[in-house]
DNA sequence: CAATAAATGAGAATTATTCTCATTTTTTAT
DNA sequence: ATAAAAAATGAGAATAATTCTCATTTATTG
């Protein structure tokens, strides 16, 4: 498991505690976490503003990314690895967010329909994002 | 095009001026706003309580879409016809927001891809979003 | 280890959105 | 067409999420 301190000096940003604190209350989630839920992991040990300030601080360094869930609510989650291109999939039940990689096929397809769009529109597309709206229909920690 | 009284008896709900105004700068514009850009059309015609009101009738009544920008910006848009089904593009230099229709052969790989996915998490999807990220190189408004 | 620079905590400020309630507008039933 | 009932509106207060301020604490540099 990756150490948070690492993470910082590799980063070249000073390594201060509440940076440690929320750094591991991320990695040890695989999936995303709102910030309410990050919250309560952080449990008051560090302060509300500190928590925005650090959140930055990591999106700066880009090994943040910062989305939103179908409700709005603010949702975060660490990109670490270089090979970590993956999707959302939201349950509208529990709240779940999972992420999700999606086949070559359809990568190499969205990629071509990509330059289309970039020629149709005159465009440089640097970016995508895609997100899967549903109901689990397993027995999840919160719809039991 | 589309007379907005018309549109919300059709729907139901009772014809009141703030409906009225909201649904016409709605209708004028092919692109999504954000709810500045929304406010800025109405001139303080409607208050902004009303205004949001307006666009949560407009929700409930399954005509209008929302979602956020990259900024995290509330966007609205229109959703009358049927077969509307469309994706956004996002361009970070002028903040201007493009309604994209992907492929045939894209729409049916992703659906292939949604199945798997189905099974996989053993969830029901019920809708997905696609957005794609960059920048317009054409001298747009925003951009001269 | 001292000096400097950077980060933190606590709460104020800001922004977006929702809520409250007295008044106005719309709808319904006559 | 009109009176009564129901629904919607405007103005601003309340709430929630995020950013900002600044005095104090912590980290880095040399």
């Amino acid at each position: 498991m990756k150490d948070s301190k690492k993470i910082l000096s590799e980063h070249k940003v000073s390594i201060t505690n509440p940076r440690i604190l929320v750094l591991e209350a991320l990695l040890d989630n695989k999936n995303p976490l709102t910030i309410d839920e990050l919250q309560s992991k952080l449990k008051n040990k560090v302060a509300k503003s500190t928590l925005y300030r650090v959140l930055n601080d990591l999106k700066n360094i880009n090994i943040l990314n910062e989305f939103t869930d179908p409700n709005n609510a603010t949702v975060v989650e660490l990109l670490l690895e270089e090979d970590s291109h993956h999707h959302h999939l939201f349950c509208s039940d529990c709240g779940e967010i999972i992420d999700i990689k999606m086949g070559e096929n359809f990568e190499s397809t969205l990629s071509k329909e990509i330059k289309r769009i970039e020629k149709k529109f005159n465009f440089i597309i640097e970016d995508h994002r895609l997100e899967l709206f549903g109901k689990c229909t397993d027995l999840c920690k919160n719809c039991i």
